[in-house]
Parts: C-alpha cells; sequence; structure tokens
DNA sequence: ATCGTTTATCGTAAATAAACGATATAAGGA
DNA sequence: TCCTTATATCGTTTATTTACGATAAACGAT
C-alpha cells in the first residue's frame, strides 16, 4: 500500500525551520513591530486603533507593521464589527522561542 | 556629594532594550546568517573560509554576512596569521534569549 | 622581492523595506 | 440614504539590503 504523504506527517526539513526561524526574526527586526508584540503580550488582545495611538507613525504605516506580523504569523486579527482585534498567535511565538533555545 | 554616572549603573531602558532586540533580530533575519550561527555553535569556532565553502554565496557576500553579524554583536572574530577565526559571542546571545523568553 | 592565499572593502545593480498622504472599503449611526 | 469612523490598500519617495565581480590589504612561503 502506497504511503499517503499528509503535510503534518513530515517534520519540517532543518532548512524550512531555518527559514522559517528568519522570517519570523525579519517581522521583529523593527522597533515599532516588538512594541506591538509586547503591547499585545500584556494586554492579551487590542483594537487596531489603540496601536496605532500608542505608536508615533502614521495609521498607514502601523496597518503595513500589522499586516507585516500578520503575514509572519504572529498575529491574528478578528473583525469585530467597524473594527479589527489583534492578538498574538501563542502557536507561532512558542514555536519561535523554542528555536531561539536551541541556538 | 554628586554622584557618578556610570553606564553600568544604568540598567537598559526599555528603548534601548527594544532597539538591541530589533538589532538582533535584523541580523538574525537572512537564512545565511542564522545557518552561520548555527554552524558556528556546533563547532565552537571556524575559519572564515570555511564558513565561505559551507554557503552557496560568493565569498564577498559571506564577507558581508559575517560583518553584520559581527555588528550586532553575535560573532567575534580572531585574527589568525593569514586567516580570521570566527566565534559565537555568547554573553551577546544569551542576552537575546533571555529577552526572547519574555516576549 | 614576488607570488599565492585569505579576507575585507568598493562599486554597482536589483530587490525589498519604511514612511507618508490619498484613497478605497466596510460597518454603524443619524 | 448619507455621514462618520475604522482599517486596509495604493502610489510614491527614500533608504537599506542582497548579491556579485573586481580590487585591496595582509600574511606566509619561495
Amino acid at each position: 500500500m502506497p504511503q499517503l504523504l499528509h503535510e503534518e506527517d513530515n517534520p519540517p526539513s532543518d532548512d524550512s525551520n531555518i527559514i522559517f526561524f528568519s522570517r519570523i526574526c525579519k517581522a521583529l527586526s523593527h522597533p515599532a513591530r516588538i512594541k506591538i508584540i509586547k503591547h499585545l503580550k500584556s494586554i492579551d488582545q487590542c483594537i487596531c486603533g489603540r496601536i496605532v495611538d500608542m505608536l508615533p507613525l502614521a495609521q498607514s504605516t502601523v496597518s503595513q507593521h500589522l499586516k507585516c506580523l500578520k503575514e509572519a504569523g504572529l498575529i491574528k486579527g478578528a473583525v469585530e464589527g467597524q473594527r479589527i482585534c489583534y492578538c498574538l498567535n501563542n502557536d507561532v511565538l512558542e514555536r519561535f522561542k523554542k528555536m531561539v533555545g536551541s541556538l
């Protein structure tokens, strides 16, 4: 019987781990984005507008940073009526921490 | 008696911690540089030329990546006659790991 | 003194990132 | 329906990154 290939069956290769890791690092390579992560950590979740208020940057710039974090998988955004509520994606954060630990 | 100000006396501000952290992340935001770090971790120290051999990149490009890691403080290079011997800077690496832990 | 080896730096081209204002979109309230 | 609010996206400018080949600098060996 031929073996079925499911993504979950194959542990990520060393190389794809490194790619994952470098992507997270890139997402965290800007002070504004680190501040966003720390803020979300401290208050659990946050409306986009509060994040804009927190940072000395234009709304469009903050939106760009949020997109960057979202694309890296570090945060998730949930629509709440008119607003977007952001929170950390702890799975990704934990995977990242583990990999840093093994540095 | 006026208090003398030594750098070491002032714990780094939140902000300068964030700057430090973002710099390290930027240094680790490229797969080649992560490979260099992992390699140095696994063999403790390494002549520049071996690192060049390890990576599918031109010598000048690798030299640039090494410079980037050195400027971030992650590695140190020691002249050994004609060659340069690179090794990790564990102090910086440990400080980074601690900060990741507190994410 | 010259030659080969090793590494760093320079110059440059192409790609990506960061910032902004302007504009689009979507939801809620009048 | 129209207006306001909240957020995302577009278009643009400027700066930075990545990669390379060519060249320079330092050293050891001949």
